[in-house]
DNA sequence: TTGAAAGCGCTAACAA
DNA sequence: TTGTTAGCGCTTTCAA
């Protein structure tokens, strides 16, 4: 491999020169430029990264934290991260906490090993006070899921309102004994939303049998479970307000297995608006979440904040979102 | 940032010390062990790892090129292949090509730069002839799809065999008009899927109208814009075998609006077995891939690779699937 | 506009 | 078992 001494003695030239040509720096006469450009091709060579890196204390590349890539709402997500990032010349390393404490630290850790330059937390399993310690190794956003009291940029969107909305949704359809699916964990992101859900069930005066509220829903199979759950209990909810897609899904197949008749005898709502939203019968009635705009919101922030180099603070974007009926609801 | 030497300076021992200790050396006594880790702990001292790369000239990271990680397929691939990654403490650097030519050598040129050690490529844009150059900057494998020549290990699946066991299917099942979907590309996954369907029709004795051959099925938009031409034919196909369980849920989905009966009057085969082949009404007859089969095994061969500095040969590594009959043919 | 030289933080050959 | 030292390949300050 040519190292950059190579060209220059090639060149007849210094290393500093040759430096300044691959920087694009001013000050370097384009004689030099068009022998350097030459001896470069001739050696075929390019510049080491890590070499770079080492020097100039910076990586060109950024950690979008998730849960699982097979997911398709973060697999939508990255993608539409990916794009802005290449597009600014960053890489994007993805990686996959599983819901594991212990992996999160681990890729934090790259911030302090000069492995990254930035971190996007698009779920968070730690604490933010343990999370805190990382910011002064380098820049740290949230975006969907995020810890309130970070002094941060949170690009997310109102999850009080839109459960807010499903939840209006079913109870004007007339459907009065509603049963909730909520993800696990104690984040933000769970709490509002499982808020929104309570406030619309509470100003209309219904009563919520805590057998119906269900914990870790995620998959289809958690939501083919939870159906199962359902059929066997005597004193069934009406409706139910899952945490996704994939969960309604599985809820919908298998209510056909048990004679369960949706949206008659039982009314879904969904969450994201996947493309399985809509292929399932019947169509999933669904809070759209706009996916590829907060990805995208959320790596312009991130860029901005590499490139202008400006401090983080604490600030809250919200993004819109909205209902789309279909018939899994009356 | 603490350094190996401010943290030599506080154990009262040399740097060399330090890096032995860090990376486990033998011939360190339990003594000076205790002290360096002591040392360590109090500065909060962690490698730097662009120093490390710099000069170990390895980074522990390996690029996987895929065409879009929001495609199921390669999502469940990727993550797959990073399970293991991780287990041996690699990196995995996701590479989105889509489709584009360019983009592949952007990231291949990181093997010359030495951001990545490896390149297992699950998708391929340029012909083995461009690719082939960047063999001396470190090993590079195929899945999923491939070069047929290149010298490197193959972990793929007999296409020729998968498809024509699922066209085998439609004929046994009295389907005698067959029309299909297939990739754009010309590549050995996509020739050698052809080749099984053709093999089958011929075996058949059937005729195989040029009207019903479709390229560039790829998502489930795809599908519903192939349902609209068949629907406008004079002519027919009965059956269809499609590349992706996408492009098979689109079809059925759009052949409700059109009135086409399935499996009745149109019989549809998938491909990949992806949850949402259960999902759809009727439930899609799929070619089942064990994705992350592949993904695991061809992340072993490339550890195997990486560690063992084994030479790398042509050797073809081939995994079984089988059919899975659902609804979506008779 | 160019060059000399120091040093980013680490590892490993060699010496002790 | 431990230390000294020479780089890995690059950028950047300072001087010319």
């Amino acid at each position: 491999m040519p190292t950059i001494e190579d060209v220059a003695k090639l060149a007849g030239l210094s290393p500093a020169t040759i430096s300044r040509v691959i920087n694009n720096h001013p000050y370097v006469s384009q004689e030099k430029k068009d022998i350097v450009a030459k001896a470069m091709k001739e050696l075929g060579y390019v510049p080491n990264s890590n070499a770079q890196r080492l020097r100039r204390q910076k990586t060109e590349t950024i950690a979008v934290l998730i849960q699982r890539i097979a997911n398709p709402f973060f697999s939508q997500l990255v993608e539409s991260m990916d794009i802005i990032a290449d597009r600014n010349n960053y890489k994007l390393l993805i990686c996959q906490t599983n819901n594991d404490k212990e992996k999160e630290l681990k890729y934090l850790n790259l911030l302090k090993t000069k492995q990254i330059d930035a971190v996007i937390f698009a779920s968070i399993e730690n604490e933010w006070s343990i999370v805190e310690g990382f910011l002064k190794y380098g820049p740290i956003i949230f975006c969907n899921d995020f810890a309130e009291t970070a002094p941060v940029p949170i690009v997310c969107l109102d999850q009080y309102k839109g459960s807010y909305i499903g939840t209006k949704h079913l109870i004007d359809r007339g459907y009065k004994r509603l049963s909730y699916c909520g993800g696990s964990k104690a984040t933000c992101l769970s709490r509002d939303r499982r808020a929104g859900f309570m406030a619309a069930v509470k100003e209309a005066g219904l009563n919520v049998s805590d057998q119906w509220l269900f914990k870790d829903a995620l998959t289809i199979d958690d939501g083919k479970q939870i159906l199962r759950e359902i059929a066997s209990m005597d004193n069934r909810p009406d409706a139910i307000f899952t945490g996704s897609d994939e969960v309604a899904a599985g809820l919908i197949t298998e209510a056909k297995r048990h004679g369960i008749t949706v949206p008659n005898d039982l009314g879904v709502l969904g969450f994201d608006d996947q493309p399985i939203a809509e292929l399932v019968e019947p169509g999933i009635t669904t809070i759209h979440q706009p996916v590829r705009k907060i990805g995208i919101k959320a790596m312009d922030v991130m860029i901005d904040i590499l490139v202008s180099k400006k401090k983080l603070e604490h600030q809250f974007i919200q993004l819109p979102f909205h209902l789309v009926v279909r018939e899994s609801t009356r």
